[in-house]
DNA sequence: ATTATATTGAAACTTATTCTCAATATTAAA
DNA sequence: TTTAATATTGAGAATAAGTTTCAATATAAT
């Protein structure tokens, strides 16, 4: 855990940019999280912890965090961004319901190994991949 | 285009709703456009015509003609969303430089059949998807 | 220490999208 | 073809995510 604050200290650096205590307590937060978090839950999740960090400092760390690569913006709901710690995860698809909003995810190798085939024929070097499938969960098409 | 039309027509009525002369008139100009479109500029081109539909008209129309799978929200951008008409078009996936911006589209039957089969699997009803790659482009890889 | 500059929190602002509501249109049934 | 039930409309108000402003403060290089 401690090597993933001092790179990103060194990454602030690098940039010229200034290292804050605001940035690093957003951090440390948010690999405490280790899963989805949005702007509000993460905010609350400070104050209740007496943390005296705005939401605008969110707001500002987070394209920060996942420039550096800490972090990914997975789907939009409820009309705000939702995001995800991607340091421990493969990369996944998520099928997101539209009525209730429940998500899950899943893993398969087979589209794994389909991207890495797109990449060696596209000349691009792929860094992360979102595929999100939207629909009803087995659930909410059942109900009318 | 009179099919697509007159299936939309029975959508409606299906679902139990009413077939109004704007619902039609949205979709005629969407069809139209056999491209990406956002918002402001479906009502502006509406507007153009002498059409006195209004934008919130447009907002309602817009997930009927999502779930009737004509059309597909594709990306946010200048933080409004974007669509694109999904109906002459095979699902496909979008290649995004992350350096310089660009946006590749690319179309993959194996991946079309993987997603068929996740609904199978799933018990979901899926009505669209998205699968973007992020990445540097044949170029900006070159570039340091 | 000094200085230049970046960052902060709070609040104001912007703007996409949703909601409200009274008037009107659609549809099914009588 | 009337009637009645209900869905839809446009206009504008409301909501809320995210951005920007600004004065005070913190960082970090010299």
């Amino acid at each position: 855990m401690e090597h993933l604050i001092e790179s990103f200290r060194q990454f602030i650096k690098q940039k010229g940019l200034k290292y804050t205590p605001e940035r690093e307590e957003i951090l440390r937060e948010i690999l405490a999280i280790e899963d989805h978090f949005d702007v509000e839950t993460l905010y609350l999740l400070l104050k209740g912890k007496n943390s005296k960090i705005s939401k605008a400092s969110i707001y500002r760390t987070i394209p920060l965090l996942i420039e550096v690569g800490y972090i990914q913006e997975v789907y939009k709901q409820g009309g705000h961004s939702h995001y995800e710690v991607t340091l421990y995860k493969q990369p996944h698809l998520h099928f997101i319901c539209m009525k209730c909003g429940q998500v899950r995810e899943a893993l398969d190798h087979r589209l794994n190994d389909l991207i890495k085939e797109f990449e060696a024929k596209s000349g691009y070097k792929f860094l992360t991949y979102h595929l999100e499938i939207f629909g009803l969960c087995p659930y909410c098409r059942e109900v009318k």
